[in-house]
DNA sequence: AAATAAATTTAGACACGCCTAAATTTATTT
DNA sequence: AAATAAATTTAGGCGTGTCTAAATTTATTT
């Protein structure tokens, strides 16, 4: 049985090494924890006397297998709370993630199977990420990020790369969700900038580089 | 911002407080809590000097108004938890108690206010025990111990005062529930216990002091 | 290849919440 | 009122998870 801490740690090595597929390193996982090396080194020896991670000194960490099964059903809980707190309490998405995170660390027999159940077994969180199901398999989207589309590329928004709620309310007051078709007029290569219309509107917008590179677009014909 | 071990401090102090009318003991709180009385003294040190407990050395411990605010709101967390996990998911009123223990915990803004109205207002939980509205304002139930009916008395459950799920567990099996309408039939003095007749059922069985100390019921005409 | 920079680990400390054992205070007997 | 019993507190210690500052290792320059 883990600490809450041991399985925030445990999330932040999983959302590493999933991202940059290699090993986690002490100051990535500093970083997403908000706390000192030293601590994430402490840790790190924990977590590799349980044989939850495999570390090597100055070399990185990964999981093992058991801790990568204990860190999908993080995950999944974490996502099934966020549906419900959208979908059944009427939080916006840029206001779900903390409760979430406090959610997931509920421990109980089969809590997140009835919850499952509750909410008609939901593929995708409200920030379209992948919902895990029991045995911790999920589909990747087919996704690439915005700012790599090119003049004339269309999308329709799967998901973000970015929780914060300044980021998540700026995407709703610009018009930005998930499922929103657009299409990329103009690229700016000096600095990252995109001319984007969404299909349904009528007047393009401008999308910074700090927008255009925490979305994640599938691509539409 | 409290911790979780004083919250569950809190929650104790004031279920103490309010059955037994008068400051709580030491020991009452370390059977609660189930921990030593050392413990709970450095505790109670802490709190008082939050002024979220009068704390007088070796007479007891009451709540501040404070106190009193926040343990009421945990209060109503863990109740609307409970009928959560039992109306929406499912789970049997002997099953809920310790999910609804960790649930109490989670902090945000408004979530019981969200839950709340998701749930449709409930006054009582699954144990019939009443859940204070926002401000903390609940009414007491007309209650009494099922081992206080005389012979020919009836009463309807309104409530338990033992959250054992071997003892709710058990009530379920003989029949007994929130609602369930009965008359005594037949009182022991030697041992305690009681010949019960359930109204709508036929044969009357016998109910030992350990369970009809633990039923809370209404009387009805 | 040596020097510098960056990342990581070690050392030592601290708050929290718990423990056991001993000392103290309050309550109950006699 | 003195003696005993019960309740409570103090003293000292432990594991968890964090920190800062110093030492070490690895990576990058030159």
């Amino acid at each position: 049985m883990l600490t809450h801490a041991e399985e925030n740690y445990l999330k932040a090595i999983y959302k590493i090494g999933e991202t940059n597929n290699c090993a986690a390193q002490t100051t990535e996982i500093s970083v997403a924890i908000n706390t000192t090396t030293a601590s994430v080194t402490d840790m790190l020896k924990k977590l590799s006397e349980k044989k939850i991670v495999n570390y090597e000194k100055y070399h990185g960490v990964t999981l093992t297998d058991e801790g990568l099964r204990t860190a999908r059903t993080l995950i999944r809980k974490h996502r099934l709370w966020e549906v419900f707190l959208c979908e059944k309490l009427g939080y916006g998405w840029d206001e779900c993630h903390d409760m979430a995170e406090q959610l997931e660390h509920i421990r109980s027999e089969d809590l997140s199977e009835r919850l499952d159940s509750f909410l008609n077994y939901p593929h995708f969180d409200p920030h379209g990420d992948p919902i895990p199901d029991k045995n911790g398999v999920y589909t990747r989207r087919e996704q690439q990020l915005l700012n790599t589309l090119q003049v004339g590329e269309s999308g329709i928004i799967v998901g973000v790369c970015e929780n914060s709620s300044a980021f998540l309310q700026h995407l709703s007051r610009i018009g930005f969700g998930l499922g929103v078709e657009l299409t990329v007029v103009e690229v700016f290569p000096f600095d990252g900038s995109q001319t984007i219309k969404i299909n349904d509107a009528v007047t393009p917008m401008q999308i910074s580089r700090d927008v255009n590179k925490n979305i994640f677009v599938g691509l539409v014909s």
